[in-house]
RNA sequence: GGAGGAGUUCCCGAGUGGCCAAAGGGGGCAGACUGUAAAUCUGUUGUCAGUGACUUCGGUGGUUCGAAUCCACCCUCCUCCA
């Protein structure tokens, strides 16, 4: 259940209670796919930059170490130390960025392994197995991301096939709780919307999963080449058909100003690997835009990347010297970038928050909704 | 003093008569990145003019329809022998 503790609008402030520990929405969740953040950030870093909960993958950690490995040294949060909540997702991403290597069937999907090329059989029952030893707060469906533009007839029956491995995904992950030796009886399944840029077929597959009852609902397979407006569109369609009591959760998105216009449709949940990312590539994202620190302009540039941001980086370190770092190929570039991006991600969910509690939001969305995306 | 070798566009370095403004790398400048096969990838890097023109391969002359490439002399550097 979501606690919805305020309103603007569509938009939802409210608390989400995980066997570790509760989160405030909408949050940010901070990604970390091989149980490690990009750019040598720990768990202790987490903490630092107010991130409230981490993300990390099933496929990459299935193929490594082994979830049975890390089932073994008591489960992910153990693994790498971190004891805040985790989601795990389930892989269905990486059938559509790996679609080179993989075939897909009724049963699950066979993946050419990106690491060793080994075969790999995944279905969605071994999905959840997984899940279960990685002792998530939070399992996703095993889904199928469609690619975009998609086929209308075989988004329909991906979309039909998805549903039906949902049905499965909730069936073994109620048997695999009630082992006693489970990692974490409070593991929770969240469903997985798709359809491509088809609102019938996005609006048939969210009432089937609504039906489920499930903890929680992902909006899947957007920012895959669509235009914002489109994903913007989309989002407003299915979101009146998602239950008002669960949290939902837009997987993969987004820049600033998708979140800010997402939360304004109710969204409450976000991942991205673009503030880790970009990040390391050197784009730092402020309050006045985005800047690449690789640029001449900042050779000398005594400032901090933004005087209103709060982060560790900011309160030390000058525009120039990080530029230096990337220029030089330091690997503390990239760790100074990543905390800061996050640190920024983090806050901006905050700000959200705060503005939502204050009946603000609208003000706040005006306000950022342009320049946050901008480059500087 | 003698004998060999080398000097190429910001740097290193390929090129030994036309397809060469000149490979490749580095460096520089810029761009991309949205449930991470990404510390990655892409573009650009003589000048001016938007197709083309002009200047450039140590220097100066020469051979040739045509030279970074051949010849002569000069300058600089390296190695070996005295």
């Amino acid at each position: 259940m979501l606690e919805i503790t305020a309103r603007d609008a569509r938009a939802r402030r409210g608390e989400f209670i995980t066997s570790h520990g509760a989160v405030k929405t909408p949050v940010f969740m901070n990604v970390g796919t091989q149980a490690a953040i990009k750019g040598a950030l720990s768990a202790d870093d987490l903490k630092r930059i107010g991130c409230q909960i981490e993300l990390s993958n099933t496929y990459h950690l299935h193929i490594r170490p082994g979830d049975d490995i890390i089932r073994a040294q008591g489960g992910l949060h153990k693994f790498m130390s971190w004891d805040g909540p985790i989601l795990t997702d389930s892989g269905g991403f990486q059938i559509f960025s790996l679609a080179g290597l993989r075939k897909i069937t009724e049963d699950g999907v066979t993946f050419s392994s990106h690491v060793d090329g080994r075969r790999i059989f995944m279905s969605p029952e071994d999905c959840m197995r997984i899940q279960a030893n990685l002792g998530s707060d939070i399992a996703m469906a095993f889904d199928e991301c469609v690619k975009i533009p998609a086929p209308y007839d075989y988004a329909e029956k991906s979309c039909s096939r998805t549903y039906r491995w949902l049905v499965r995904c909730s069936d073994a992950l109620k048997q695999l709780k009630m082992l006693p030796d489970t990692v974490n009886p409070g593991q929770m399944l969240f469903g997985i919307n798709q359809g491509a840029t088809y609102k019938d077929l996005r609006i048939r597959h969210m009432e089937q999963i609504a039906q489920l009852d499930l903890p929680g609902y992902a909006i899947g397979g957007l920012a895959v080449g669509e235009t914002a407006e489109e994903m913007y569109d989309i989002i407003e369609a299915v979101e009146a058909y998602m239950p008002q009591d669960k949290p939902r959760y837009l997987m993969g998105v987004g820049t600033p100003v998708n979140i800010i216009e997402a939360v304004s449709r109710g969204i409450d949940f976000f991942d991205c690997v673009l503030p880790a990312r970009n990040g390391r590539h050197g784009h730092l994202f402020t309050w006045s835009g985005v800047m690449n620190m690789n640029n001449e302009k900042y050779k000398d540039d005594p400032g901090c990347i933004d005087e209103r941001c709060g982060c560790p980086v900011c309160r030390k370190y000058s525009r120039a010297y990080l530029r230096h770092l990337f220029r030089s190929g330091e690997m503390l570039a990239m760790r100074l970038a990543v905390l800061h991006n996050l640190y920024f991600y983090n806050s901006l969910m905050e700000h959200i928050r705060n503005s939502i509690k204050n009946g603000e939001f609208q003000a706040f969305r005006l306000k950022y909704s342009k320049i946050l995306d901008q480059r500087i």
